[in-house]
This record gives C-alpha cells, sequence and structure tokens, in this order.
DNA sequence: CGTATCCTTGATTCGCTTCAACATTAGTGG
DNA sequence: CCACTAATGTTGAAGCGAATCAAGGATACG
C-alpha cells in the first residue's frame, strides 16, 4: 500500500525545469539546457500524512527525495528507546542520503505535516550525473552542505548552552523561512517541544523554560508553536557573547 | 612554503593501485581495470609536521586529502574561541569534503603528528568520476559515511552521557585501529584529553575522571595515551543500558 | 464536547563544570 | 645527559545548570 504516484508522460515533461523550488533544490546552478535533462530523474511523487515515514532506519536504498511540500525530521533510536533528532528538513532539502553509505537507510524520516516528495532514483542520478556536470557538481555540493551543517549541530550540541542552542535554532529556522519567500519574524514551528529538545540535546521542560525566558526578555513572542522574533540582533548576541561555559 | 612535493613520472605509475591502503580509502571496491586509471588522479604527495594545518577555515577548496601515515583533528571554532573538535580521522580516511559546498573549507585540519597525504585534485575527481563509475560510486559512499557517522556523533552528544561518550569512543577507536590491522585491545590516543573532551562535548577533566573511573571497574587499563580495553563487552553493555538520562 | 496531546511552571536532585592544587611527562637548551 | 620549564594529566571540593519529578493548564482532534 505505498502511496506512489507514477507521474504521467504529460507530468514527465518539465518536473523540476517548472518547479518554484528550483533555487533550493537539487538542480540549483544548472545550465538551462541541461536543466530539461533533469525532468525524467523524478520518476515519481510520494505523498506522507503527518506521522507517517518517508522510511525507516534499515530500508533498502533505492532513492533520494527532493521535499516539495511539507517538512520532515529525521532521527535515530537507540535500542533503549532513546530517541536523536538529527534534523529538521524544509522544501527543496533532499532526504535519504544517509543511505548511499551500506544500501541501506540508517535513520528515520518521519512527516511533520502532510507531505509530498519527488522520489529520485539513485541509480538514475548516477548516470545522469555521469553525463551532466552541473548535476554533478550540484549533488556533491548538497552532499557537502549536509556535512558542514552536521558539524554545526555538533558545535551546537557539544559547545552551547541551553538558551544559546534554541537562539541558533531559532535564527536558523528563520534563515530558512527567508530563503523560501516566508516572514524571518513570523513563523510557525512544525514540531514538538520534544522533538526541539531530542534536537538540541535538551529535554522538553528546558526548551519550555527557554522560551518563557526569551519571552521575557522580549527577544520574541511565544503562542505554543506560533514564533515571532522580536530581537534577532539581541538573539545572536546571546550566541556570541555567552562564552564561559563548557 | 608549502610543503607539497610533486609526484614523478615515474612515481605516478600505481600510486593507488599499488597502495596498502586500498581497501580503507577511495578506490575500495573498484574493478581491476578502473583502479589504474586512478592512479593519475594523485597529483602530488604533502607531509604535515604535528600539529599543523593541512587547511584552515576559509581556505580556498581546491581538492580533497587521503591519509597516508598519520592522523587529523578537524575543528570549528566560534568568535570567542570556543573549539569543537568536529572528527579524528586516520590512515585511509578522506579528509576536505567540507569545502565542496561553498568553495571554501568550514573547519581546520590539524595532524596529530607528523603524517603524510596524498593531494587528490577535486576537479581531476569529478572528471574522473564521470567516466568511471565504480569511482562515482564509492565517492558517494565516502560521503555519505560520513553524514552517518556525524549523526551517530549527534547521538553521542545529544543523548548520552559522559561514560557512555567515552566507553563509544573508545569502542570506535578499537573498531578503526582493528580495520587496519592493528590491535583492538591495545593502542596509543594521538590526541589529548581536551581534544577528546571537546570531541565528546566535555571538560578535560570529566574526560580524566571517566579513564579512572573505568580503570577502577577493570574495564581499560589507561596510562596517559597508552589504552589497554580489558572488558570490551563491559564497555558494550555501559553504552545499552545505562538508560534513562536525557 | 470530551479526551489525548502538548505545553508551562515549580521544587528538588544530580551530573558535570569550575576552581584549585599537584603529579607526570615531554620538550628544550645548557 | 641532565636540569629546567611548559604542557598535559589526575584528583578533590564546591557550585551551577539542566534533568527529574510533579501538577496544572491550554490546545487540537475525533
Amino acid at each position: 500500500m505505498k502511496s506512489t504516484v507514477p507521474v504521467t508522460a504529460a507530468d514527465l515533461k518539465r518536473v523540476c525545469s517548472q518547479c518554484n523550488l528550483l533555487e533550493l533544490c537539487l538542480p540549483f546552478g544548472m545550465a538551462d539546457q541541461d536543466l530539461h535533462r533533469l525532468d525524467d530523474l523524478v520518476a515519481a511523487r510520494r505523498k506522507i500524512k503527518r506521522q507517517q515515514p518517508l522510511y525507516r532506519t534499515g530500508d533498502l536504498f533505492e532513492a533520494i527525495y527532493a521535499i516539495r511540500t511539507g517538512s520532515f525530521k529525521t532521527d535515530v533510536l537507540l535500542e533503549d528507546g532513546r530517541e536523536q533528532v538529527t534534523g529538521f528538513q524544509m522544501t527543496g532539502e533532499i532526504l535519504g542520503l544517509d543511505g548511499i553509505s551500506t544500501e541501506l537507510h540508517s535513520c528515520n524520516a518521519i512527516a511533520l505535516e502532510d507531505s509530498e516528495v519527488c522520489v529520485i532514483s539513485y541509480p538514475r542520478l548516477e548516470e545522469l550525473s555521469r553525463l551532466v556536470e552541473g548535476l554533478q557538481h550540484q549533488f556533491h555540493k548538497v552532499m557537502s552542505r549536509e556535512i558542514v551543517r552536521d558539524h554545526g549541530v555538533m558545535m551546537l550540541l557539544g559547545s552551547m548552552r541551553a538558551e544559546e542552542r534554541l537562539a541558533a535554532f531559532l535564527l536558523n529556522m528563520s534563515q530558512r523561512f527567508t530563503a523560501r519567500g516566508f516572514s524571518a519574524a513570523e513563523f510557525h514551528l512544525r514540531m514538538t517541544r520534544e522533538e526541539i529538545g531530542s534536537y538540541l540535546g535538551l529535554k522538553l521542560e528546558t526548551v519550555s523554560r527557554a522560551f518563557s525566558r526569551f519571552q521575557d526578555e522580549g527577544l520574541v513572542a511565544v503562542q505554543q508553536k506560533h514564533i515571532r522574533i522580536l530581537d534577532s540582533g539581541g538573539l545572536k548576541n546571546l550566541i556570541q557573547h555567552q562564552a564561559g561555559l563548557r
């Protein structure tokens, strides 16, 4: 009962070349004449309901996924039940790169809301990126960017205190919403306090308290999942100048 | 005053195909007939003295590096002086993948001992991996493996307590020494307590105390940087069954 | 409208950091 | 080769930040 929807012949035309996520996604920076060659890369679309997995740890790796609508979290589970959220992904971002290494996925990708992804067959991607230099390079950039992002999270987890972590998280979300044409100051978080906590290496109560503290200090206005950033400079200061610990 | 040594025409033959690190390095799993085509990929070798950088944050990205001898750490520095070690690299492992993303390196790579690397020109690697399918695939695997490794570190930093982190670190080192034909039980760490601490998100005193505790419990014999693992099962148990926290 | 989920806040506990002193090793120059 | 000094590692005592335990409140969903 996979909800994979094959793309019809008509749809196949201009799948990527007409997508408005172009600048955020895999084809970014590619020459126009190459762009249309990408269109047959996306073999299918797939809709994922909120809370449902796009793939799970141990699933056979066959494709990577570009998020068309919605958002996801990726997490790793330990045998004893502990969960570590390794990332939150938004439209245009690529999921599934973890699977290349062993041909099996090494994390779970769960939809945070009803979402849709483009299914990019990995063998076809390899094939096509041997022919199209721009695609190859862009794909490498996407992987490298993920590595750099991960190093940032390590810095966060290894060297920052609770409030710094949350400030960095909020600024990162704001920046990514901006890149998608949304407001930098006001947005809606799709994940729970517990998921934020897991991502930041904190308990949900600590996340909640930090939110309240930010609100008291006039840095943000928080109403459950709705966030309004009032003083982004203040948040930035918090990160740089709150040294000394750890 | 770069200590880059160009490889002579004679040396160029069989650079990779005769290297004994083959199974650990980039060319792993490639067909024999393709292997010799790799040999002109390594344009040069470079020797790095202990404590010296192979590259620094902000350096222009031109090449990736395969470690021939020695070992490295990579780290990210914050403006206020905080350091986060993002990884320790051993022979056969690849350095520099962070640079592809922005054409600039986003971390420092510092030699932990006098070391030597193979300089792999990135433009040439892209070119050749368009021609040699096996090389392309192996390169993707190397990048994916780095992503998976990073997720493991996030789990460590986000969900484990001090002793669990150190146990996981020791087991990981042991496993990597084993893969290189060294003893799984006895090895010499090239990094300081402070560097281990930075990697694990702990202060050096905490690392030292955890080592002492492991020693008291008969799990390892510690003599400064010389480590002998006495009870690897005990270390593994520590990780899985010490749940409950965080 | 009722119920499960999510969030907030307070009191207390605990693990790690901080501060400090000392021990050991490594590196340097006489 | 040894003396000297800096770097690294160990251990103890005290303090602090985040976790834990607990209760109540808000919100979303069927």
